[in-house]
DNA sequence: CATGAATCGATACAGAGTATCAAAATAACT
DNA sequence: AGTTATTTTGATACTCTGTATCGATTCATG
């Protein structure tokens, strides 16, 4: 899948959910590729002047309902935004620079629903993240 | 371990480090007691009137410095901070009443250790979050 | 008890996101 | 195409969570 046709696909996805396919969402949408390690809320409004800070905000927002957008916090607790490539996935954060990756790891989906019983209730979702410093950041510390 | 005496221990812990056991250390620190559940900033500010806005904060950072206290977020992302019982453990939050328990699975740990490998960069450290119906819940649901 | 460092409370500020609402864009229907 | 109903937008004010500032206070130490 081209990046081209990556993007039509959310906007289609958009429309499929009901939601019209806005030129200021198309914007935001096209914004985020290129951004394949993750972004804020802010970098996307400075890099699109013509689109308001609430509308960002609001695409955004309906990007993570329709689960092409993830949503994910720094170990300080500053929110990152991040594309989401693969269905499901967790994401590694550099505690270092920031940068956002993906990866999976079916055992631990194995894992966690065996744990279920353990579990005083019904266990509904997950969330885990790995943070790493990047391969990109060790180089930099012994180079 | 009776409250009172890990009350102590959280002021010890913080004197060891060098930091001074205050008054209004001592009464965030005590506060915390009873909130099983995970708790919010701002109850416990509610609840110490006599206490500083900041300090409250400045206190609940130093505890996660610590490691006596954990800072998580609900599903749409509301903070909420939860004390800490066992050394190293997880989260499960309640989608529905937010509140938060402990859980430890020493088999995941392994396993994201044994993944090493397949992420670019050093893994530092990790977050994982259940996000559960509790029983409560579940019952009043039910009932 | 004097002195200097750590901490405090009040308050102003900052960052991230949302509510409001009139205006504009879009879809649907003649 | 023209009208109407609905969705979306942008501007802005606001909320919520937390932090910076700073003079006043508390605390450890000599």
């Amino acid at each position: 899948m081209t990046t081209a046709e990556a993007r039509f696909d959310i906007m289609d996805i958009l429309e499929d959910r009901g939601y019209r396919a806005t030129r200021p969402r198309y914007a935001v949408v096209q914004a985020l590729y290129g951004k394949s390690e993750g972004f804020t809320a802010e970098e996307i409004i400075d890099e699109l002047p013509g689109v308001g800070r609430a509308t960002v905000f609001r695409t955004l927002k309906l990007l993570m309902e329709v689960g092409v957008v993830c949503k994910l916090n720094l170990l300080d607790g500053a929110p990152r935004y991040s594309l989401s490539r693969v269905e499901h996935h967790h994401h590694t954060v550099c505690v270092n620079c920031g940068n956002v990756g993906e990866f999976r790891a079916a055992t631990i989906e194995r894992i966690l629903r065996g744990l279920n019983g353990d579990i005083p209730g019904d266990v509904v979702g997950h969330r885990i993240e790995l943070y790493i410093t990047c391969n990109r950041c060790l180089a930099k510390r012994s180079g």
